[in-house]
This record gives structure tokens, sequence and C-alpha cells, in this order.
DNA sequence: CATATTAATCGTAATATTGCAATTAACTAA
DNA sequence: TTAGTTAATTGCAATATTACGATTAATATG
């Protein structure tokens, strides 16, 4: 199917897996990890940094993007690209309340 | 193409991605908090708990052991799995780090 | 206006993922 | 041995993802 069926888990566990897929492409982490360190950049600089297709990094943007992960602002003929620090601290705190599930889980088998 | 060029990106990046990528279907995330929960089940049990079928949860739980994220052990006609909490905790780390490179950058936009 | 630049979108191809029924393999119990 | 149980695997269909060339839309510049 391809299709993941969400109505039959929680809205924790749609939100955890959700924020895990953006992040599950290295092209993403790459987009991330450029903007870190540069605070802010536009599309053509991400094309040059990390070796894909315009349309592609394009497609990667638009992913994170519509996780509000990041946003762009049009400025000129460019794209002003940067971290949403808000939507970003909800994801790690997203993930951190799953990870943070395994505190008294005793080692087994 | 549906594949993705790893070749150009970092291993941190692609350790980020792979670990991402096993916890972005809310079935996974689904299995390894019922693990944490329970401690260790088996394979039935997740099926009956989860609403998937048999095959879905047995390719699931490949995914997931193929990261190392979890283990199974042949008990009988039964396979009883468990966290791997050493693999686990890399995960772990490797996500924090990639999370704190966000430290020092300030808002923009 | 015409041209250049930038980035989004479209179209397409290749591959991956998700899901399930059916089958198989391994073991248990009668 | 035979029948039953459990879980992995196989085969298949539907959908998603990744990647890129080509095009388009928007803006800037001559």
């Amino acid at each position: 199917m391809g299709l993941a069926k969400t109505e039959i888990f929680t809205l924790e566990q749609n939100a955890v897996a959700r924020f895990a897929k953006a992040l599950g492409h290295p092209a993403r982490v790459a987009i991330l990890q450029h903007l870190f360190k540069t605070n802010q950049c536009i599309c053509g600089d991400l094309v040059l940094e990390i070796g894909l297709a315009q349309a592609t990094i394009s497609q990667h943007l638009k992913a994170l993007k519509s996780l509000s992960l990041i946003q762009g602002s049009v400025e000129g003929t460019t794209v002003c690209y940067c971290v949403d620090f808000k939507n970003w601290a909800k994801m790690k705190q997203t993930l951190s309340v799953f990870f943070d599930q395994d505190l008294n889980t005793p080692q087994c088998c």
C-alpha cells in the first residue's frame, strides 16, 4: 500500500513518526546542519553545498517547511531559509519525551 | 529514483538519517513503546496490541532489528523481543549530538 | 521592453515502503 | 508421526520517495 494506517496510532506515536521521518534523509539533515552553521542561507547555497540538483533540494526544503522546521522568506529573486526554532524545539521536545520512556525498563533477554 | 545518494553525505548525516528513518513510522514507534512498557514480549502480542497483520508487524520488527534497536530470541515456537539498550543508547546519543548543533544559532528572518 | 537570475513546480523514471494473504520453517504436543 | 502454533518469508498491489531535466513564475537588470 505504501500508506501508513495513522488512524490506529496515538497522536504521540504519529507525531514522533512524522518528525522522525522528516529527519530520515541525509539531505534534510545536511540542510539543517548547514542552517545551524550559517544561521540562514538561500536555496542556491544549499544546492552548491550539498551537490544535489536544484529541483531535488527544493523538494527537500518543501518537506522541512511542511513540518515548519524551517521557514523561507522571499527576498527579491532569492529565498532566504532559516530554522524555525519554535517548531524545531517542539520536535526536540516530542522526541525527548519518547526517548525518555525507556527510563525504567530493565535490560532483558 | 527512490534511492538516497548516501555517498555525498557525511557519516554523521547518514547515521542520523538512518536512525530517524527507523522511527519514521508510527508502528515502529508503537512497537518500541510497548517494549518499554512490558520490557519484553512476543511477536503475537504486538500483532494484537497494534492491530496490523502479522506479516506487517514482522516486517517492522525486521526494520528495527536491522539497526539493532531491538533483538529477538527464539524460545520454542515464539520469539521474545526486547529493546537492545546498547544500540538504543547509541541512537539517542547520535540524535542528541545532532540536535545540540542548534545551540549557538540566533533566531533570524 | 528584453534578458538574466532564482527557486518552485511539473513530468517522469527508478526505487522504496507499507500492507496483507498465502506459504513456509521451526518447533511442540498429542 | 501427525496436527497445531508461531513467526519469517514470499508474492503482490498500492502508494510514497528520491532524483533530475524542463518549464514556469517572479523578480531584477540592462
